[in-house]
DNA sequence: TAGATAGTGGGGAATAGTGGTAAAATATGG
DNA sequence: CCATATTTTACCACTATTCCCCACTATCTA
């Protein structure tokens, strides 16, 4: 499970710490894809495998699974950390993300997520919002 | 269950005592997370779980999903006390609940709230105002 | 009054963040 | 196809921070 919320700079490799407390978990290796949201998602291997095999298990054309699987395949990479536990963040998913210099890593229940730090503040924000009308809808009842 | 109110200081390390009577509950960690009202709350962590469970497990578009899972997961840090009974507020929920110096640690049913003391005392002067309004209400008939 | 427990502060070892260097690999041009 | 230039990757080193344990004083209890 990945919890928490961590800042850290890119340097100008394109180098970005993983939380300590996640390496182990991310040690064989990560898959690094883009978000729906402008963001950058980190996958465990077999969570990644997990989900690629629904997307393309769906009732599509052939035509539309060709489709389907070089979105999905050719904007992901397979990324091991150095020995200081950091992944160097491709190029196209840097711009993507619009990742500079500072940068957040978000914990998100089975995945990471590593923004701009800017952005995330505001999308930040709105989910906190977001989640807390849920709460409190749950709270009336 | 918790009880009660306690007071504390945060040391220059962002140290916080647990009150010594919920220590031993407290033993195989806790979850940190915020508050709707400006204050940070204390879960035993299967109460945590029940919580991020009931919460995903609505009925709710896949975007909204993955915002409330950003919420939920990212402003959430899992910790352990320290031979002493402290917990260090990890910084992010510092700011979030304003806490600087003096702390109130307040029993919640199935849970604690962290205040920061001056906000502790408008809130509770505040709840302690409407509870009378809502009691002389109900006097009336 | 004495013992135990709690609140608070501090020190030292380990870890983490960050920048750099050298070697390997890749790409490019002749 | 080779040589050179450039990028990439792996490793190393320094500094700051964090974490864990210890110690002191005050308070509470028996």
């Amino acid at each position: 499970m990945f919890f928490g919320e961590f800042e850290y700079k890119i340097d100008d490799k394109g180098r970005v710490p993983i939380p300590p407390r996640f390496r182990r978990e991310l040690r064989e290796g990560l898959v690094l894809a883009p978000g729906i949201d402008k963001c950058i998602i980190v996958y465990p291997p077999p969570e990644w495998k997990k989900l690629a095999d629904t997307l393309t298990a769906g009732p599509v054309t052939p035509g539309k699974l060709r489709r389907l699987n070089r979105a999905i395949f050719s904007t992901a990479f397979s990324i091991r950390l150095d020995r200081q536990g950091r992944v160097v963040l491709p190029i196209p998913l840097r711009q993507y993300a619009e990742i500079v210099d500072e940068v957040v890593i978000a914990g998100a229940n089975n995945y990471l997520e590593i923004w701009n730090k800017v952005h995330w503040e505001s999308e930040k924000a709105a989910s906190q919002e977001q989640a807390w009308q849920i709460i409190e809808s749950l709270e009336r009842h």
